[in-house]
DNA sequence: CTGAAAGCGCTTACAG
DNA sequence: CTGAAAGCGCTTACAG
C-alpha cells in the first residue's frame, strides 16, 4: 500500500493540513523554510503520491478526460488519440476510452460510464449531422468537443478537418490531370465527413463546367467493403468512370481492389483518390493519392479546446476547420484514351490461408 | 449536477443507507418489496448513478486497468486495445491509456501516472526482456499481465503471440518454396519478440541444412525506416538473398519500398515475409505475406488474466502463447533462376506532396 | 426490516 | 506560521 497523507504527517510530526499545503506549493503557505524542507524529504523518500481518486472526490476534478471514438483498431482514430493522449499529459490530464463501432446504443453506454466516472470532459468522434444525444449533452454543464465529425448546423465546440476543401482539391486534382468521368464513392449522409466531400465533389465537378452523372455517384460506406462493392458497381456502368474520388482511405483501398480483382489497375486504367492519409504511410503500396489531415494536431487541438473550457472557462467562439493537403502519389494520372468498356490486362490474383504447420503456397 | 444518494433518500423519505442497499441488489437486503419498489422508481426517474470516484474511494477498487503501450498511433497496438477494451468494457471496468514511444523515462512516468489514479491492474505491452521497472512491480501487491512482449526469463502473468514458432513457419514457408539465401532483418534483442523472432530464423535455417550465412542477418528496427536500411543493405551484397524474413509488417514494408525504389519488386525478384499482419488486410496491395496474430484476442485474453487476479484471485500458472498463423499472399513465391547480382526491371517511383491550393501532380 | 455512524484520503476555509 | 474540523459521495459493519 502506497503511504498516504496522514502517515507521512505522523512521521513528520505535523498535522495533515501542513503537509497538504506543502505538497501543493500552496502560494499563500507559510511554512518554515526548515519544515518544509524536512516534509519535501520525507515525501521522496517514501514516495508520497497523492491519491487521485480521493482529491477527485473532494476538488470535484477528475482530471480525466473521456472520449467516444468509433472504433480504435482504425488506424486513423489511432493517431488522433494518440493527439489527445500526447496533449492530455502534457497538462496532466488522463483519457479513458470507449468504442462505438457507431451504434447509437453503445454510444450511450459509453457516455453513461463516462459520467459515472465524473470525466471533466468529453471528446465526441462519433457525431452524426443529426443527433440527439449531443443536443442533449449541449443543454448540461459537461464540457464537450466534437472533433472530425460536427453536428449540423456546425457548433463552436468543433474541431474538424476541412472536408469541403479537401474534396475540392481531389476533384480539381482529378480534373486537373484531364479526368471528366469522375465517380465518387460516398459515405453516410448523416455524417458530416461523407456530406461535405460529396458536396465539394458535386460543387466541383458543376463550377469546372464538367458533367455530373448520377450513375457516377455510389454509396459505399467508410470500409473496404464498402468501397469494393461501390467500385463493382461502378465497373459494371457501360461507360465506366475514368477516375474516382473516395471517401476514405479505406473505401479507396476497397475500391483498388476491386479493380485488381477485375485485372485493372491504377492509375493505367482507373484514377484512385482517398480522404485522410491514414497510414501516413509512403510505403503502402500503391502509393495512395489522398487527401492529407493532420490526425494527430486534430486530436490536440480538441484537447486544448476542451482544457481551455475546464480550466479557464473559455469557450471557443466558432468552429476549428483544420487545413488539409492534397498528396498526389502513385494512384492517380492522365486519363488513358479508351473507346467503351474496359478490357482486364492480367488476372485477378487470390490469396490463401495457411495454419502454420502445414504451410501451403499458392 | 446529477443527483446524489443522499438527495434521492430525502426524495424517498428513508435513510440514504436503505437505497444503497436497494440499488446494489445486496444479496442480504431485507427491504420490503413496495419499499424498494419506490425507490427503483424515482431512482430511474431522476437518472441516479453512483459517482464511481466516490464508490472506489470507499471501496478502494476503481473499476479502472491501466495500460501501457509502446504508440497508440500503430494501428496493431491499435486492434490488441480494441481487445482490451471490449472485455473490459464487458466486466464494466474502464482503461486508461499511456502511450511510452519505448522511452524508459515515459515509461516510467506513466507508470506513476497510473498508480496516482488507483488503477486496479496493469497491462503492459512495453516490456523487455530484461526490465527493472517490471521486476520491481512484481515484488508489490499491483496486479499485471505482460501482453504482446515478455521479459526473460518467461514468467505466468504473459500473453504472448507464439513468435518463435511464428518465425519458423515464415522461415519454413520460404525454405518450401525453393530459397536458399533467406535473410532476416531483425530488430532489437532486447525486446522478447525480435529476439525470439530471430531465433526461430536460425533454427529452422540450421534445422533443414540450409547454410546461415551472418551477412543475411541485418539489424533493423520495428519500422519502416529501419527495414528501408535494412534491405539496402541486403542489396548492396554481392551475393543478395532470394527471400527476406522480417521481424514485423513495417519493416517489411519499408523494405518492399526499397526494392521499388530499386526498380525491383516482390515476389519476382526477392519475396518478403512480415509478422502481425497488422493491417488485417487483403486490401492493401502488395498483399503482405505474413504472420498473423490474434491481436485483438490477445488483448481480451490479457484483460481476463489481469480481471481473474484482481476479482477472484485466481493467478495464472503459466504463460499463455497464442498460436500464430501463416497467411501466404502475394509478396512470396518461388526463386527465380538468376546469376549475380539484381538488375532493376523499372523505373524507381517517387511521391510528390502538393498543398490543396495549388496542386502539382508528378 | 431500516437507521445511524464511521471512514476511505484528500482539500481548504477558518481559527488562533 | 500551524492546527482542527468539515466534507466530497459513497459502502458497510453494527444496532435495534
Amino acid at each position: 500500500m502506497p503511504i498516504t497523507l496522514k502517515e507521512l504527517s505522523q512521521l513528520a510530526g505535523v498535522h495533515p493540513s501542513t503537509v497538504a499545503r506543502v505538497l501543493q506549493n500552496d502560494p499563500r503557505q507559510r511554512v518554515s523554510e526548515e519544515l518544509r524542507a524536512r516534509i519535501m524529504t520525507l515525501a521522496r523518500e517514501h514516495q508520497y503520491r497523492p491519491n487521485s481518486v480521493a482529491r477527485s472526490l473532494r476538488t470535484k476534478r477528475s482530471a480525466v478526460l473521456g472520449t467516444l471514438i468509433p472504433d480504435i483498431s482504425n488506424p486513423f482514430f489511432g493517431s488522433v488519440l494518440r493527439g489527445m493522449e500526447d496533449a492530455a499529459a502534457a497538462r496532466d490530464y488522463s483519457i479513458i476510452l470507449a468504442n462505438t463501432d457507431d451504434l447509437p446504443a453503445r454510444e450511450a453506454n459509453g457516455l453513461a460510464m463516462l459520467r459515472e466516472r465524473q470525466v471533466d470532459g468529453l471528446l465526441l468522434a462519433t457525431a452524426r449531422r443529426n443527433d440527439p444525444a449531443i443536443e442533449r449533452l449541449a443543454a448540461e454543464r459537461m464540457p464537450f468537443v466534437l472533433v472530425n465529425r460536427h453536428t449540423s448546423p456546425i457548433t463552436p465546440n468543433t474541431v474538424v478537418p476541412d472536408d469541403y476543401a479537401g474534396a475540392c482539391a481531389a476533384v480539381g486534382h482529378l480534373l486537373g490531370l484531364g479526368h471528366r468521368r469522375i465517380a465518387h464513392i460516398a459515405g453516410s449522409d448523416e455524417i458530416s465527413t461523407a456530406y461535405l466531400r460529396r458536396q465539394g465533389y458535386l460543387d466541383t465537378l458543376q463550377s469546372y463546367g464538367a458533367p455530373v452523372d448520377p450513375a457516377l455517384l455510389v454509396t459505399g460506406d467508410f470500409r473496404e467493403q464498402g468501397g469494393y462493392d461501390a467500385m463493382r458497381a461502378l465497373l459494371d456502368l457501360n461507360d465506366p468512370p475514368t477516375a474516382v474520388f473516395a471517401v476514405n482511405d479505406l473505401a479507396a483501398l476497397g475500391a483498388l481492389h476491386a479493380l485488381s480483382d477485375a485485372g485493372l489497375r491504377a492509375p493505367d486504367d482507373i484514377s484512385m483518390v482517398g480522404f485522410n492519409d491514414m497510414f501516413h504511410a509512403t510505403y503502402i503500396t500503391p502509393r495512395l493519392t489522398t487527401i492529407q489531415v493532420p490526425d494527430r494536431a486534430m486530436g490536440a487541438h480538441a484537447v486544448e479546446r476542451l482544457l481551455a473550457m475546464i480550466l479557464d472557462d473559455v469557450w471557443p467562439e466558432s468552429p476549428l476547420l483544420l487545413p488539409v493537403t492534397l498528396v498526389a502519389r502513385e494512384t492517380s494520372g492522365p486519363p488513358l484514351a479508351r473507346r467503351g468498356a474496359l478490357r482486364p490486362r492480367r488476372h485477378a490474383g487470390g490469396s490463401v490461408a495457411a495454419s502454420a504447420s502445414g504451410g501451403k503456397t499458392r
